[in-house]
DNA sequence: TCACAACTTCATAAC
DNA sequence: GAAGTTGTGA
């Protein structure tokens, strides 16, 4: 007990030594709140509540092994579920799926997998859209789940389809899933939700079961995981959940942080702790991010307090281009080993994975050793996929996305229509697909040929089915030689040590699990796990390595060094959250958490230039700059020396140079592509440092259906003008017939006389 | 049905 | 800059 309440604070104290009934804690970054978690739990435990009895729920698959972990290194070895919720509701699921309709073995598809049943749904419905919408598609199918919306309000906010149709693929889409006896990633929580609504039996068997909830990273859950929460917890209140509506980031896939406050009008009697006091950051550090977060109207107001010193002051450093960007956090970083740290002290955070190139690049120049955490998660690769379709299949012969892939690599002359004949088949006969494959010749459409090449896969399946579905190692082993996709990887792909490599760490892995899993483990579970194994539960930061991450990658984490990068607009805030307040606030409160995963130090970066999508843009800096500007310094590589930029006095030309800091070649291309420019949002002619003197000629204003000259387009006419925010642009067709838009401060236009 | 090439389109975050 | 789609011939 002394150990369980020892180092606490008064309300850290009373957070983990409340008793029964509702809790909230509402807990700011870094005051202990993983820390009060464990620790209560802890204190149950202590207090006679039973391992069994308490379920605990986090966000991540590694922040539920770490909590185990604390816990065990307190009580022993216990055998309560700690997991996510979503391989919560896949182990439910399995218990009592049966009740719904669904085998204990059924699969679950990941996003990829979801998407060829949806394109394969719309392409049956006669759809026009093509493949090329098809992620939008799927998308749409998620959202609707994920925000308890019918799929038809979709269509208002999103034209591309008609209200019938979307009703109709998602009708299908859930139907074929059924077929399969699949789920996708929300339907693990959809059909959670419906076994406990439907079957009071099973919940009564929960209710016994869990008498204690505890839920972290509440602002985070969605509709129908606020449901699941509130339904597992009817029975005795025994409540806690945690958050902090600061760092909702997750809106865009349907988390709600208003379930925080809804938290109290749930549960009237609810007990409230607040944990305000930050154990993590410096004072300068969490001054960043208090006047940044209080720009949003949405919240509730709160000041992070902390008993740390002054610290370093945060510094923001102003660039050109991504490269000097990258190379001023790789000099920095360099800078701190040569004084003593280590490498695994920085976290490079950044909005879009896209922006890790260029860290990347600059850090393997300065041969700086680095991790990326999350990034293509490993059971995405092609040839892992390939092989697990195989113990998918083993596992579910229904599977028919798995069925496909597997088939075809390496190919055996089966084909898409083959399959969905043999599965239409299966269905319609009520028998599985390796029953339906022993009949094949009685399949409509299948030919004596190829209903021999069908007998010879089912042969091949039943073979490595025949010998055993655990442990999974030698299944996988198997698998990789006797289907020959090791040979044909051999001699059809030029990746293929690589690949060999990572089909060798898969077997690593199966035999890890069977290693951990002498008694309980299954194939089916080994499935499980793979599916909602995230890219940031693979990955290993043991190493001495410095850390790149996204900025979502990074809740819940802390680290000594923080590198926040790419502060501009359109990149933090990303362009696609500039046009809504509530998105914008989101922005912050991704902002919020990264500043607030820095312990000691803190660099903000911003690059006035960036390329993305191979086209190169102009940009603002951040919003979220301004918001905070004095509470760092800057070092503004621009402003410190204007002059010498353009030290033969040119304008745009030496400006281009030295933003570009590249060949004529490329110089060429900046030209078209950017003060010629249709992306207008792009650019904020009042950030660009250049002198005034010289680009176009911002005194002039042009009528349409004026004749003019470009220097290098040459003569033209202004065909139309539009009015975009604060500036106008001219279109002008060139006799050539080359037509573009141009920013009208930009256009170094040469009026002509219309009567010469 | 399959392999390859050429082309097009796409790109926020992720369980 | 990557991944998917389409088109081609075998």
């Amino acid at each position: 007990m002394k150990d369980i309440l020892a180092d606490l604070t008064s309300a850290q104290r009373e957070a983990v030594t409340y008793g029964a009934g509702p809790l909230l804690i509402v807990a700011g970054p870094g005051s202990g709140k993983t820390r009060v978690v464990t620790r209560r739990i802890a204190y149950l435990l202590s207090q006679g509540v039973k391992p069994w009895q308490i379920t605990a729920v986090t966000f991540t698959n590694k922040a539920a092994g770490e909590m185990l972990s604390r816990v065990e290194a307190i009580v022993g070895k216990t055998n309560m579920w700690i997991s996510t919720f979503h391989s919560l509701c896949a182990k439910i699921l399995r218990m009592y799926g049966n009740a719904i309709g669904y085998p204990s073995s059924y699969t679950i598809y990941d996003e990829e997998d979801s998407k060829k049943i949806v394109s394969q749904c719309a392409e049956e419905l006669g759809s026009k859209a093509g493949k090329k919408n098809m992620s939008q598609l799927r998308s749409l199918i998620s959202t609707s789940k994920n925000k308890d919306i019918e799929i038809e309000a979709l269509a208002f906010h999103d034209r591309t389809f008609k209200a019938d149709f979307l009703r109709e693929v998602y009708t299908l889409y859930q139907q074929r899933l059924r077929e399969a006896f699949a789920m996708d990633f929300d339907d693990l929580l959809l059909n959670t939700r419906e076994l406990f609504v439907r079957h009071p039996k099973v919940l009564e068997e929960f209710h016994g079961r869990f008498n204690w909830l505890l839920v972290d990273e509440y602002q985070d859950t969605n509709s129908c995981q606020y449901q699941i929460s509130r339904i597992l917890a009817s029975k005795t209140r025994n409540f806690s959940a945690t958050g902090d509506p600061d760092q909702s980031i997750y809106a865009w896939r349907g988390a709600e942080m208003k379930n925080v406050f809804k938290f109290l009008k749930d549960y009237e009697s609810a007990k409230t702790v607040y944990l305000e006091d930050n154990f993590r950051s410096t004072k300068s550090i969490l001054q960043v991010a208090d006047c940044v977060i209080r720009y949003n109207e949405n919240r509730i107001d709160k000041k992070l307090v902390t008993s740390n010193p002054e610290g370093e002051k945060p510094v923001l450093l102003v660039c050109y281009g991504a490269d000097e960007e990258a190379e001023w956090i790789a000099e920095r970083i360099a800078a701190h080993v040569e004084a003593g740290g280590i490498y695994r002290d920085f976290a490079v955070l950044y909005r879009t994975s896209a922006q890790s190139r260029s860290i990347e690049n600059a850090l393997k120049r300065a041969v700086i050793p680095y991790t990326i955490i999350g990034g293509l998660a490993f059971f995405q690769r092609r040839e892992i996929k390939d092989i697990v379709a195989y113990l998918r299949l083993i596992d579910n012969p229904m599977d028919i996305v798995s069925f496909l892939r597997a088939t075809s690599v390496p190919p055996r002359g089966l084909g898409e229509k083959t399959i969905h004949r043999l599965h239409a088949f299966a269905r319609s006969a009520g028998v599985s697909m390796i029953e339906a494959m022993a009949h094949a010749e009685e399949v409509p459409g299948v030919g004596r040929t190829i209903a021999k090449k069908i007998e010879k896969f089912r042969s091949e399946l039943l073979a490595y089915a025949g010998v055993k579905k655990f442990p999974v190692a030698p299944l996988v082993s198997n698998i990789v030689e006797t289907s020959g996709y090791k040979k044909w990887m051999r001699e059809n792909d030029e990746d293929w040590i690589d690949r060999e490599d990572n089909l060798a760490e898969l077997h690593a892995f199966a035999l890890e699990y069977d290693m951990s899993h002498p008694e309980d483990g299954s194939l089916t579970d080994f499935l499980a796990n793979v599916a909602l194994l995230s890219s940031l539960d693979m990955s290993d930061d043991s190493a001495d390595r410095a850390l790149l991450m996204t900025l979502h990658a990074a809740k819940g984490l802390e680290f000594p060094c923080v590198v926040i990068c790419g502060l501009e607009e359109g990149q933090l805030p990303h362009a696609r959250s500039i046009n809504s307040l509530g998105e914008i606030e989101e922005e912050r409160r991704l902002f919020y958490v990264g500043v607030t995963r820095a312990k000691k130090t803190l660099a903000l970066t911003c690059a006035l230039g960036r390329t993305s999508y191979s086209d190169f843009g102009i940009r603002k800096k951040s919003r979220f700059i301004k918001e905070a500007e004095y509470t760092f310094d800057t070092i503004d590589m621009i402003a410190r020396d204007p002059d010498s930029l353009f030290s033969d006095g040119g304008g745009v030309e030496d400006y281009l140079d030295a933003l570009l800091k590249v060949s004529k070649k490329k110089r060429e291309e900046f030209k078209r592509h950017d003060v010629f420019t249709d992306e207008v949002s792009q650019i904020g002619a009042d950030e660009i440092p250049v002198r005034p003197r010289k680009i176009g000629d911002k005194g002039k204003t042009y009528k349409v259906g004026q004749l003019v000259t470009h220097k290098n387009f040459g003569s033209g006419k202004i065909a139309g003008i539009d009015t975009q925010g604060l500036y106008r642009v001219l279109k002008v067709e060139f006799d050539d017939g080359f037509a573009t838009s141009i920013l009208e401060q930009f256009a170094d236009l040469l009026v002509r006389d219309e009567n010469r």
